[in-house]
RNA sequence: GCGCCUGUAGCCUAAUGGACAAGGCAUCUGACUUCGGAUCAGAAGAUUACAGGUUCGACUCCUGUCAGGCGCGCCA
């Protein structure tokens, strides 16, 4: 199946060639209009090709539409402005694509991922460290990216890269050894690791001996040693127990949890390859990549102490996950400040000979009205505190909202809408903004929110309800539609944009496109409910307009289940 | 010092180089004794940081300036 925008596009294009055979260029296309008074979709090439042909903006378009002829999809166009075509749909067609989105599971989304392996490596956060809400981010985009992925037909591994070794396990050790406390260790045992390394960092900066049995531990650890591996091993198991809990509640999975750990043993053969290829060389003792040819600095892949880098093992994950996986793509999900090392590594992965798409999707960083979080300020928000804030100011919107609930269930539809608006502010805005953090605005149950478009669907299956109790022998199944009020085209148009935006939104990476459809039609919905009616409507057109609302449901649903966001039927 | 990113109504945000810059919050006016008022209809609010440039057309691309953030050979 295609969407309105492929076929559409695919017309035009046709229809450019036939009409300039000899001054045709790349890339001919329709986009949604941006208002319904230029029509459902515009072409804007006319202009471009006009000054190729030596001829009026306005001249090209008009020989452009004799040589389109009809579309079964078009009731006509027109030619407007400085040469722009406007297209408008037919109402008869719209008609029946609406049945179409209807009757399908997948309300119309081409499975364009077929046969492509996607790996999305997100979330990642340390052991030893409770997530605070600067992870919520990498965690809510990236699960997002997996699901409309999967949805369009990719293979997707979605894999939790632990930060699982690196220098820090040394005074995490030492600390331990020295100053755990095991009755907060079985009650808080994330929190517990985090205040033994923080009191042996902070020792280690005024103790030199200190650091130096730290870096003993390390040692010993890298090398093998049974009982700090031990001890290692320990820290990753209460960490990954703890980010579970976090998962489960944010409903996120996970196909493979390798942390950075998983590749040590393919270290040092990176770097061999680096260096007989030519890539790396010695430098003032440690190993390092010269990336001059893509004006980068350089990139050091082995330190003068033998030790290795982020930057190794993110290399030695990308040859790992190509020879094992043979991704298409591979797509991060991480803050603004590695960027730069995602340049690097990306630059040197292709020296390797790395063919796969490699993405870095950054986002901004989170911080207070105040400045940035800071472990020393002490305002860090540890993520299960903001998961349980949202569900608690939830739940007394609901219960004040719908008194008449069982408790049980008003807890429950609290969580849905908690963790919906949690997700949804992240996910509603470009990933790429700086993000203030205020509860109120994080938490905002009103407006442009999740709960808008919560409420909006939990209004439609009222309305179902209520149209089955009413008239109970009637089926919707074969009643057909009938856009006869404005709003009505209006919201067939937005109805059948659904599978563009998905892919749209998937392909660019970003949420908020797909996010900004679903706000933009429960809106459209509102108008709809609250200005026409549909119970009271005469037969036929009460039942066009009940599917309507059935329709409308069905893209909610499935559109918000891509940005992991529920639906109840009732809030 | 060099590099990357960001700058849009009082606040928060949107806009593949396309038409008059689109929403939300807050503010102000309204909504029938009919479908859920977490809603809807409407009002008001903008020199898109500033100055140049490219283009038929610039919030978007280029140059410079200002402001904020981040990064830059032995952290991850």
């Amino acid at each position: 199946m295609q969407t309105i925008e492929q076929t559409l596009s695919a017309w035009m294009r046709e229809s450019f060639t036939q009409a300039f055979p000899e001054t045709t260029i790349h890339g001919i296309s329709v986009v949604a209009t941006n208002s319904e008074q230029f029509g459902d979709y515009q072409c804007n090439h006319a202009m471009a090709v006009a000054k190729l042909a030596r001829k009026s903006p306005r001249q090209v378009a008009e020989v452009v539409l004799q040589h389109a002829g009809n579309h079964a999809a078009v009731e006509r166009t027109e030619i407007a402005g400085p040469g722009f075509i406007n297209i408008f749909i037919r109402r008869e067609w719209l008609e029946s694509a609406l049945v179409l989105v209807d009757e399908d599971v997948r309300c119309g989304v081409p499975l364009v991922g077929h046969g492509k392996t996607v790996l999305l490596d997100y979330s990642s956060p340390n052991v030893a460290k409770p997530m605070h809400i600067g992870h919520i981010r990498s965690t809510v985009i990236g699960n997002a990216l997996d699901r409309m992925h999967r949805f369009l037909g990719y293979h997707v591994l979605a894999d939790n890269h632990l930060g699982d070794w690196g220098t820090q396990f040394g005074i995490m050790i030492l600390g331990y050894r020295h100053y755990v406390n095991p009755d907060a260790l079985s009650t808080e045992p994330v929190e517990e690791l985090e205040r033994v390394y923080v009191k042996s960092y902070e020792r280690s900066r005024t103790d030199p001996a200190w650091l130096t049995f730290a870096r003993q531990e390390l040692v010993k650890l890298q090398a093998g040693d049974p009982e700090n591996r031990e001890l290692w091993q320990r820290f990753v198991e209460l960490s990954l127990q703890e980010f579970d809990r976090i998962y489960r509640r944010l409903d996120v999975r996970f196909d493979l949890v390798r942390g950075e750990s998983y590749y040590n043993q393919a270290l040092p053969g990176v770097v061999d390859r680096l260096c007989s290829r030519g890539i790396a060389r010695e430098s003032e003792g440690a190993t390092v990549a010269f990336l001059e040819e893509e004006s980068l600095p350089p990139c050091i892949v082995r330190k003068s102490d033998g030790g290795y880098n982020y930057a190794t093992t993110d290399l030695a994950t990308i040859e790992s996950r190509m020879s094992e996986f043979h991704p298409s793509k591979i797509v991060y999900v991480t803050d603004e400040r590695q960027q730069l090392h995602f340049k690097q590594v990306f630059a040197i992965a292709r020296r390797l000979g790395i063919t796969a798409d490699l993405q870095h999707i950054w986002f901004g960083l989170m911080r207070l009205p105040e400045g940035t979080f800071s472990t020393r300020q002490g305002n860090v928000i540890k993520l299960e505190k903001y998961l349980d804030e949202a569900e608690t100011r939830a739940l007394a919107v609901v219960q004040a909202g719908s008194p008449e609930m069982a408790p049980e269930r008003q807890r429950e539809v609290a969580r849905a809408i908690g963790i919906g608006a949690v997700k949804y502010s992240d996910l509603s805005q470009n990933p790429q903004s700086v993000i203030t953090f205020t509860w109120e605005k994080a938490l905002s149950l009103e407006g442009n929110s999740a709960p808008y478009l919560q409420y909006a669907y939990a209004r439609i299956a009222s309305v179902q309800d209520k149209y089955r109790a009413q008239f109970p022998n009637t089926s919707l199944g074969h009643c057909v539609f009938r856009l006869e009020e404005a709003v009505e085209r209006t919201l067939a148009i937005a109805i059948v944009r659904f599978p563009e935006t998905v892919i749209k939104a998937a392909e660019s990476y970003k949420p908020n496109i797909l996010a900004d459809y679903l706000y933009n039609l429960a809106a459209t919905y509102s108008t709809f409910y609250q200005n026409v009616p549909f119970l009271k409507a005469p037969e036929g057109i009460r039942e066009s307009r009940i599917r309507l609302c059935r329709v409308v449901a069905n893209v909610l649903k499935q559109g918000l289940s891509l940005l992991g966001i529920e639906t109840p039927e009732r809030i």
